[in-house]
DNA sequence: GTGCTGCCTTAAGGCCTTATTAATACCACC
DNA sequence: GGTGGTATTAATAAGGCCTTAAGGCAGCAC
C-alpha cells in the first residue's frame, strides 16, 4: 500500500512510517499542507494520512481542494483536535475517516486497510469490452479465446485492467510489474509490445492505448 | 440512503431512526444477529449499522458471513465495547468503521454518509456546455465526439475547465502547462491555437474566449 | 551434461507525435 | 499610422514510442 503522510511532527511521522513499513506499506511525507497538496496532486496514493493543524495550509483546506479537483484518494484525518465540530467539518469537506491522536498503531493500520479495501475491486473477475481477466487464475480471454500471456505481460495487463478506463503512468506499471528492481525503459517497451501482440493484434480493434507523455490506458475507444 | 440497523436496544434503535429519518434516510431494523443477517442477505442496503453484542449471533459473525457470501455493503459497527482487540477483530472480519457508544447522532450520520459516498461511483468528470472532460482518463469530448488533444493542450484545457467560467491569466496557464520551465509567449500562443483548432473549430460556436490583457476563459457565451 | 523452450533483457534504427522557433498577419486602441 | 497584444502558419527540432533482432538465463526433458 502506498501512503502519503502529511504531518508536521517529524517524530510522529517517523514513528508511523516505521510501523507502516513493517506492515509492508510504502510511505511518502509532506511536512506542511501546501507540499502535501502538491504531492497528492502529482503522485497517486492508495491512502492519505492528513494532520489537521499544519503549517501553511490546514488539513481541511488540503482535502477540500483535492476533492474539488476530482481527487478521491481515501483520506484519514489524524489529529489531536477531538471536538465534534472539527470532526463534522472534516467529513463535510470530504475526509473518509477521522482518528484522534494518540492512536495505537495497529488500530491506525486497521483503519487504513479498511479504507484501502473499499477502494479495491471486490471481484476476482473483470471484463473490459470482450476482454475478461480472471485474477485468481492469472489468465485472460478475449472474445472467449484464451490469451497467451507471459508473467510480466499479465502483471501489466492486471494493473491496466484494475484501473480501467483510467490512465496509468509508465512508472506505475513498471513498479507493478517489476516490484523489486528498476527496469530499463526499452525493456518495458518490448514487454508492452509483446502484450499488445497478444491482446490487441489478433482482434479487430485495440484496447490498449498510448497517451504520449502520460501513460497507457485500457478501454474500448468508441468511434 | 437506505440503512439497516441491527441493534437489540429498542430505545436506541428508535432514537437513531428518528434522527436518520429526519436526515432523509430510510431505516430497517433487526433486533438480533440472525435476523440481521437474513435481512442483509435478502435486501440491498446502502449501509448497515451493526451492534456487536447481539442476541443469537454476535456482530462479528454477521459481518464475517456477509463478506464470505460476497456481500460488501459498508458496515459501521456501533458498540459499547471499546477495547483495541475488539476494534481490530472488527476490521479483520471486514467492517468499514467502528464507532463506540455513545456517539452524538450528527457524528454517526457524518460517518454513515462518508461510507456511502465512497461506495458511489466517483464520476470525476466535468461538463461545460457540450464539452465534457474526463480527468482521470485525460480525454475530452464535445457533442459526444472525442477531441484529440496533445499533452500540453490537455493541461491548458484542464485548468480552464476547473476554473470555468472564471477568467484565468496567461501566466497561470503557462505555469500549469509548463511547471518546470518558463515558456516563450509565442509558444504558448501556438499551443493555444492548436487547442482551439481541436476544441472550437469543428463546432458551431467557440467556448474558449480571449479577454485581452487579462487572460482566457472557458464558457458558453450566450447571445 | 546437452539441447531445448520460453521468457527476460539489451541494443539500435526508424517513425510519428509533439514542442519550439520564427516570421507574418490581424485588430483594437491611442 | 503606430503600438501592444494576439492569431495564424510553416518549418525545424526534439522526444517518446514502436519495432525488430539477437543474446542471456533459467527450467526441463532426455
Amino acid at each position: 500500500m502506498n501512503i502519503l503522510i502529511v504531518e508536521d511532527d517529524a517524530d510522529l511521522a517517523a514513528a508511523m512510517s516505521d510501523y507502516l513499513l513493517l506492515q509492508g506499506a510504502e510511505c511518502d511525507f509532506a511536512y506542511h499542507g501546501e507540499s502535501g497538496l502538491i504531492l497528492a496532486q502529482e503522485c497517486r496514493f492508495d491512502v492519505i494520512i492528513l494532520d489537521l493543524m499544519l503549517p501553511k495550509m490546514r488539513g481541511f483546506e488540503v482535502c477540500k481542494q483535492l476533492r474539488q479537483q476530482g481527487n478521491f484518494t481515501p483520506i484519514l484525518m489524524l489529529t489531536a483536535c477531538d471536538t465534534n465540530t472539527d470532526q463534522l467539518t472534516g467529513f463535510q469537506v470530504g475526509i473518509d475517516d477521522y482518528v484522534v491522536k494518540p492512536c495505537p498503531m495497529p488500530l491506525l493500520w486497521a483503519r487504513l486497510q479498511a479504507l484501502h479495501r473499499r477502494d479495491q475491486p471486490q471481484t476476482d473477475q473483470l471484463s473490459i469490452d470482450t476482454l475478461t481477466l480472471y485474477f485468481k487464475e492469472l489468465r485472460a480471454t478475449r472474445e472467449g479465446d484464451e490469451i497467451k500471456l507471459t508473467p510480466t505481460g499479465w502483471k501489466i495487463l492486471e494493473l491496466l485492467a484494475q484501473r480501467s478506463p483510467e490512465v496509468v503512468s509508465r512508472t506505475e506499471l513498471e513498479d507493478h510489474a517489476w516490484p523489486d528492481s528498476d527496469v530499463d525503459a526499452g525493456n518495458f517497451n518490448v514487454q508492452l509490445h509483446q502484450l499488445r501482440k497478444a491482446v490487441d493484434k489478433p482482434f479487430a480493434y485495440p484496447l490498449i492505448h498510448t497517451l504520449v507523455g502520460t501513460g497507457l490506458c485500457l478501454r474500448k475507444k468508441d468511434g
